[in-house]
RNA sequence: GCCGGCGUGGCGCAAUUGGUAGCGCAUCCGACUUGUAAUCGGAAGGUUAGGGGUUCGAGUCCCCUCGCCGGCUCCA
């Protein structure tokens, strides 16, 4: 038997034990060890082995040991929610990201205070020390055993068709079905689920949990299936990466853009308007400005066409893109223009649906199409901040990140297949380019391929034009996710995913190949020999949309923007009211090279000043007293603290002007 | 769309078993003029999201609508 030290993968210590021994044998001096991976797999500590086993210690504070964890966790709350509520019947309950959640079919949701309830049974369990005992069984001793459980008698039936990514997969594997009991120390069994394990030796070596939140959940994450009520909580190696993830969570909250838009006056979503329909306010318009101008100017550089087009449009455009037979549901209803009949009945104008629009590309396949094109035109590249508006459903709508009137950074490039690879390697090069421009940093690639059963257009094409995607994600560097079958029908895409300031991914750019649009709208091109071509259709946004990504810079700089984005830039503060004319002086200069300055001549004290600059985040306060005044300087006062006293006007005025031109942290 | 929770001045919160809607911040006015996160005093501000019902009486109980929050499903 070889025994390998936790996460080494190979090599260790070679130690030699009869067939039968335990894991536990192995490890029992060292208490972070909660099950070994023995030729790969994961098992429980108190599995026999065998003597060519090579067998490796889980450690509790490891991806593979807080996934036990947390599933035993899990069956600790499925076993005290049953006996609290012995008519709660078992969906299924796996560890997920952070955490873990188990779902019960109860006759009445649960309410927070149960929550309370069954938090402190859980509490109890654990004390006792229940033993996780396996025993694997027939699938007819299963049913035998399950029987008063509908959901597990279900997930019985799925044996070997379980799904990877529902979740059911920790009940039951492709192989023999095993049950665990806990025991307690007296040797009764307390209770039995159906698992495959593995799980903590006992409930005493959970260290740390807590309940966070319950919810209600579909059966299997089908809509058309009963909905169950889901219990959410974490369990974590130690009391204290317990409260680190609580405090991870406090700082997301923090952080939430929802709050902080309020907050710092941004943006705000009137009842009055509708749900999922933002209003930005003066210091979100000017953030939100900068934004746009900074991107515009980008995009003329890159040689992008600046295109208008409305929000309304017949019904008409929407069959020829084909958004009306694939998308009706997520589009508003139309407006409906009734026909006109004349005193003799004749219909005099005949009726039409307007329909706001989800999507721009249709518009912009018409101003392709308005008139002839020659290939020396390609790639052409239009570019609109179009506003499309989507009916998304009403427990979807959140904050910015989920809305239903979005305004995309869209462009559609239109270009021969001769010119696709060079057009997509300088895409990819420009949308991070810009990303890093705004300050997101962290990446990575997600490449979404055809859907075999789903897809329109020619093979050979796919295929070219997914190795052209796949070559130039590898060029860029970055880890490229696979994501098979994902793409829409109509194309393959690239999605770029950024990390934020505390390690969230959001999707952001979306590059996304098209072989169906130009075929509808029966686009073309002449080419250099006089034949009619197809071109190649690029749909691609950096922000995707600008208030989502509002939204995302929001927390990513948990509304502390960087100078140059600030909605804010300046905030003067005189110490007393004869100094505020020095610091308007300099306030002027500063408006002369284009900063948001604001001078404080409110009858606050100047500690209460500090403090309102401090809650806006006011990248630069600009103090001056008498010493200033004498001086032609003014003091110097960052967000985190840090004074740089009796600075000339002339450095500071520099000083901010070259922070903002060259979009600087500080 | 589904399940649950919630909705009280701009914001954050109070309001015994159904019995006169309060507080802090912000706002406005006045006093004060102070070197790095809250000076003091005063005033104004609410048909308790909207509508209907029960009751002598509803912020509180019931129904509907709208909106928000947490999930599920969805996200071209």
């Amino acid at each position: 038997m070889t025994v390998l030290s936790a996460g080494s993968g190979s090599g260790g210590a070679t130690r030699t034990v009869t067939t039968g021994t335990r894991a536990w044998e192995l490890f029992a001096d060292d208490p972070e060890v909660v099950a070994a991976r023995v030729n790969g797999e994961l098992r429980d500590l108190s599995r026999e082995l065998a003597s060519a086993d090579e067998v490796e210690p889980v450690s509790i504070d490891s991806t593979a040991g807080r996934d036990i964890l947390r599933h035993s966790t899990a069956h600790v709350l499925a076993q005290a929610v049953q006996q609290l509520f012995p008519e709660a019947r078992l969906g299924i309950g796996p560890p997920v990201v952070d955490g873990f959640y188990y779902d019960f079919d109860v006759a009445e949701p649960f309410r927070p205070d149960d929550v309370e309830h069954i938090e402190s049974r859980m509490r109890k369990i654990v004390k006792e020390g229940q033993r996780f005992d396996r025993r694997a069984v027939t699938d007819a001793q299963a049913r035998d055993e399950l029987a008063a459980e509908p959901y597990k008698l279900m997930l019985v039936d799925l044996k070997g068709a379980a799904k990877p990514d529902d979740g059911s997969s920790v009940e039951v594997g492709a192989g023999e079905l095993t049950l665990y009991d806990n025991v307690r120390r007296d040797g009764s069994v307390a209770w039995t689920d159906l698992c495959r394990g593995p799980h903590l030796p006992t409930t005493k070596r959970i260290p740390a949990f807590r309940l966070l939140r319950t919810a209600a959940a579909y059966w299997r994450g089908n809509e058309q299936n009963p909905q169950l009520q889901r219990i959410y909580g974490t369990a974590w190696e130690s009391k204290e990466a317990l409260d680190a993830h609580l405090h991870r969570l406090q700082e997301a909250q923090r952080r939430d853009h929802r709050r902080l838009g309020a907050e710092l006056d941004l943006f705000s979503f009137p009842d009055e308007i509708g749900s999922g329909l933002a209003v930005f306010h003066p210091k979100g318009g000017v953030l939100r400005k900068t934004m746009e101008d900074y991107s515009r100017r980008r995009h003329e550089e890159a040689g992008y066409e600046f295109v208008y087009t409305p929000h309304l449009t017949k019904a008409g455009l929407f069959e020829t893109s084909g958004h009306l037979q694939w998308f009706a549901d997520g589009m508003f209803p139309p407006i409906r223009i009734d026909e006109e009949r004349d005193a003799d009945g004749q219909v005099r104008k005949p009726g039409q649906d307007y329909y706001l629009k989800p999507m721009n590309c249709p518009m912009h396949c018409l101003v392709f199409g308005s008139r002839g094109r020659s290939y020396r035109e390609l790639p052409l590249r239009l570019f609109e901040f179009g506003t499309v508006y989507r009916n998304e459903k009403s427990g979807v709508v959140h904050g910015l990140t989920r809305v239903r009137g979005l305004t995309m950074d869209d462009a559609h490039i239109f270009c021969s297949r001769e010119q696709l690879r060079g057009e997509l390697t300088t895409l990819l090069v420009f949308v991070l380019d810009l990303l890093r421009d705004y300050g997101l940093e962290d990446f990575y690639l997600e490449l979404s391929t055809k859907d075999p059963d789903k897809y329109v257009g020619d093979d050979a094409v796919w295929d070219e034009a997914t190795d052209t995607l796949a070559e130039v994600a590898a060029a860029s560097g970055l880890e490229l996710v696979p994501d098979p079958g994902g793409a829409a029908f109509y194309g393959p895409k690239i999605s770029v995913q950024a990390r934020d300031a505390i390690g969230r991914t959001w999707q952001m750019s979306t590059i996304q190949l098209d072989f169906n649009l130009p075929e509808r709208f029966g686009l073309d091109y002449t080419a250099a020999d006089g034949s009619r071509q197809r071109p190649v259709m690029i749909h691609r946004a950096l922000f995707g949309s600008i208030e989502r990504f509002i939204g995302v810079l929001t927390e990513h700089y948990a509304g502390a923007f960087p100078p140059w984005l600030s909605p804010v830039q300046v905030v003067g503060i005189p110490i007393a009211e004869r100094h505020a004319e020095h610091l308007d002086d300099v306030a002027s200069r500063l408006r002369g090279q284009g900063v948001r300055v604001e001078v404080d001549r409110s009858d606050d004290r100047m500690q209460k000043k500090i403090r309102s600059a401090q809650l806006q985040k006011v990248p630069y306060m600009l103090i001056a007293g008498d010493r200033d005044v004498d001086d032609a300087a003014v003091s110097f006062r960052y967000l985190d603290g840090e004074q740089d006293n009796g600075v000339s006007i002339e450095v500071a005025v520099d000083r901010i002007v070259t922070a903002v031109r060259e979009r600087r942290a500080r």
